[in-house]
DNA sequence: AATGAATGAGCGTTCATTCAT
DNA sequence: TATGAATGAACGCTCATTCAT
């Protein structure tokens, strides 16, 4: 919490919460480099200084508001392990399935570029934007568990790395307003189904433990 | 091209070369929103006035400035292309492993997410990065052709978006300096690997075109 | 108002005021193109940005500038109305006498014709200008009507325009510094005595209403 | 003249007059603060290089072109000498009537009021103004002495003086656009054929040479 | 006689931030 | 807890002007 306004008291409590949802709806609107204090300050109905008040500065902010938004997405993460139904090739397709959706809304297509742009440059973001991706990795690891027992851990976690980074690739295609949205049912049903077989039929590299170096 | 200086004399051409230049170093560097036509500018070693005189607007500048990088991919792929072998497998396996190679980079890494972000608020820019992409995927619906030929065209594009979104949402996490980035050989062989089998083995949907709507 | 800086705090208010005899002052001195905000804030003795929170843009303040001076103006003519004697042809002589000498005034000869020219191309300045005359108008025709009281409103509405559009021209040839300036005394004589016997002796134009349309 | 380029060949001289002509327009649609060199070398289809072979500085613009457009009056003028019937009063009515007439053209009432402004802050844009409006204003003595032949060289200069300048502030308030234009033809008549009663009338002061000095 | 190329100051405006009240 | 008031740097851009070509 970069927060130094205390909100101690109900009215300054309500008020954090209003600079948040304030920032977030700005940030989806328009973007990280049109996110400023002082438009935040006018949506949200404040005068810049109290703004201040609450986040010293943008940088507390936009922390903040990462941490609020990821935690939205965090949220939901867990209730899709919660849902899980029995039939492990159910919840494969059910956690997958869900995340493409997901991306074609047009918060979650406008949100996670800008997140992706900010990681590159902020290894706070960064470590924060792994710390979400961890955890929606972790459900995936145990699905795929489920589905192929045999699997060894480095090799679940890589499945899940290459499923998942494949899907957030769709975002800039098939997301909200992308040009090759029409194709999405399409794609989602052939790159599920796929890396669903793949899980499947996939075994342990000839030899290898996969942890050699780099490229 | 947005510029106006005609850059006839070959100071003004080099000097044209020098904007582009330095602009594209500050891109990668700092990213679009620090990208200011003061800091060009200075970094050119010009005045603002002489900047003003090549890029009238900061909106020219960039706009010859993204179409500048993104001609330097494009002509990329016409060498990948042209350097194709007769085995189509290995015009499969070269294509995408280029391609993930150069995901790598830093300036790859830092330039596609500024992109995306870019065309999710300009249809400009939104029109151009989808050419490029497009003459991308072009590529890889001939190879996929080669390789199994009785799918159809839909079935083909289909399946060249499907795996180059896939391949591109890789940047965010084994990009120059991402963290999975030490897992960057064993996801390449993986993805290509699979993909490679399920355009060999992929069919045409049951008594499906395709086409029936979206999600 | 165009202010949007509140000026609740002492502090406050007599910050708007000194924006405003300042910038009278220097629109006055150098006329509406050099009136800048940055010499206005400089003359002032405040940041750029403090003025900006005053006057968000330059039209605003302009608008308030304007305001603020046509009301001194408007101001004066009420005392003119009050301090008016007894005797209908000494009222005439009276009003017409002082702003005849106003325009002699540096103030008066240089605002002028700024204001003019800003009315040519600014409808909103036009119209309070025009306010202006009106009011300055009302004092005449209540005037002319005591003079001459078997005249038309519309015929003293004439006289009121025509009296009042024919004082304001010599702004250009007697007003400060102007080259026929020496002979102001004896215009000025020479123009109300005329108008005075134009007023007592005018009759409404044989069978005309004058509103037969334009030359 | 404060042209450097020589415009000795043909095609200078044809440059060197669409720059007045063009820089006359601007001046006309857009008041003198927006005349830049920019602007006028932009329209007349040269580079500002070049403008600034035949007129060094800004000022030296301003001032052939204000001479130019002077001279088109003046011109006016003289054709207005050279027409003059036989009788006094309708010379009279035929000088007065074209010069109200006039002050209703677009032209006309947008450019006298920038004048005034310029010659508020410029001595010599002053005078050449001062000798326009003497050049006129020497016809009206002509056709004042006339009609009364009685009159002292000072009076029908002051006379002379009078009338022109009433006339003038009459631009701003029936000019082109102006709020009370559908009054002209009223105010016209009204003003000239009490002028012409008043020169018919008037009769040197008593005892008045009128320069005793001023007010 | 003309263009291309460049400068540097200045413009209105927005910004994150600070601090007294 | 909140506003009012202020700073000073930076922004994109336009300007008159200069000078080599």
């Amino acid at each position: 919490m970069r927060r130094t306004g205390t909100a101690t008291y109900a009215t300054g409590q309500e008020t954090a919460q209003r600079i948040l949802d304030v920032a977030r709806r700005l940030f989806m609107e328009e973007g990280h480099s049109k996110l400023t204090m002082r438009r935040i300050a006018k949506a949200a109905g404040m005068s810049p200084g109290n703004l201040s008040y609450y986040y010293p500065t943008r940088a507390d902010l936009l922390a903040d508001l990462l941490q609020y938004v990821i935690d939205g997405y965090i949220r939901q993460f867990e209730t899709l392990r919660d849902e899980a139904s029995d039939d492990a090739d159910e919840q494969f397709r059910a956690v997958l399935g869900f995340v493409f959706n997901d991306l074609g809304t047009r918060e979650t297509t406008l949100f996670f570029p800008e997140l992706w742009v900010l990681a590159n440059r902020d290894d706070w973001i960064a470590q924060q934007m792994e710390k979400m991706y961890a955890q929606y990795r972790a459900i995936l690891v145990d699905v795929i568990g489920l589905i192929n027992p045999q699997l060894s851990e480095t090799r679940k976690s890589d499945l899940a790395l290459m499923i998942s980074a494949s899907i957030e690739g769709h975002t800039v295609f098939v997301g909200h307003g992308r040009p090759h949205r029409p194709r999405t049912r399409q794609l989602r049903d052939l790159l599920i189904e796929h890396f669903l077989r793949l899980v499947k039929e996939t075994s342990e590299p000839r030899g290898a433990n996969g942890n050699r170096g780099q490229t």
